[in-house]
DNA sequence: GCCAACGTTGGC
DNA sequence: GCCAACGTTGGC
């Protein structure tokens, strides 16, 4: 069964136009370095599974199109690398700590803000819009998916 | 730039 | 295993 994500990028890092624009018009979701987060693309996420792209720490924070995942999880580079802001001096090749998926686009869609989906009802039980979440990677509901559709085709 | 909320670290 | 200190996130 195909399960839904909302995934946080800064756009100043990694846009919709980024995503547009690389190779395939995939990304690979590189420098998560939560645990929760890397254990949904580790253990919950399937090729196929659909992801809300979301800006966040801009100027207009909110959902900027869709993706789906293209590739299961397998280990960061960056972990390895000491000149990346994500090297991991604690990580060895034999057990990587830190893994990520591959991000396919969709479609980009006009920016559905974050002020826009607080004002809606139907996303009201969205863990993105709870108090003090800040998780780069949630799971979405079907419900609260469909809901988001219906609101970018309003 | 502020600051609230949260996750991680490390001493004990 | 507790918990204070610290670092990070991310909206405003």
């Amino acid at each position: 069964m195909t399960q839904f994500w909302l995934m946080k990028s800064e756009p100043d890092e990694a846009s919709i136009d980024h995503l547009a624009a690389a190779p395939g018009q995939t990304l690979p979701w590189t420098g998560v370095r939560n645990y929760q987060a890397r254990n949904f693309m580790r253990d919950a996420m399937r090729v196929g599974d659909g992801v809300l792209f979301y800006h966040s720490s801009c100027a207009e924070p909110g959902v900027a199109g869709l993706a789906e995942v293209a590739r299961a999880a397998y280990p960061d580079a960056t972990q390895f690398d000491p000149a990346s802001p994500w090297f991991d001096a604690e990580s060895t090749l034999a057990q990587p700590r830190w893994v990520h998926v591959d991000v396919k686009l969709v479609r980009k869609t006009r920016l559905l803000s974050l002020r826009e989906m607080r004002q809606a009802p139907a996303l009201s039980t969205m863990l993105l819009l709870k108090p003090g979440n800040r998780l780069s990677i949630t799971p979405v509901t079907p419900t609260e998916w469909q809901a988001v559709l219906a609101l970018l085709d309003a």
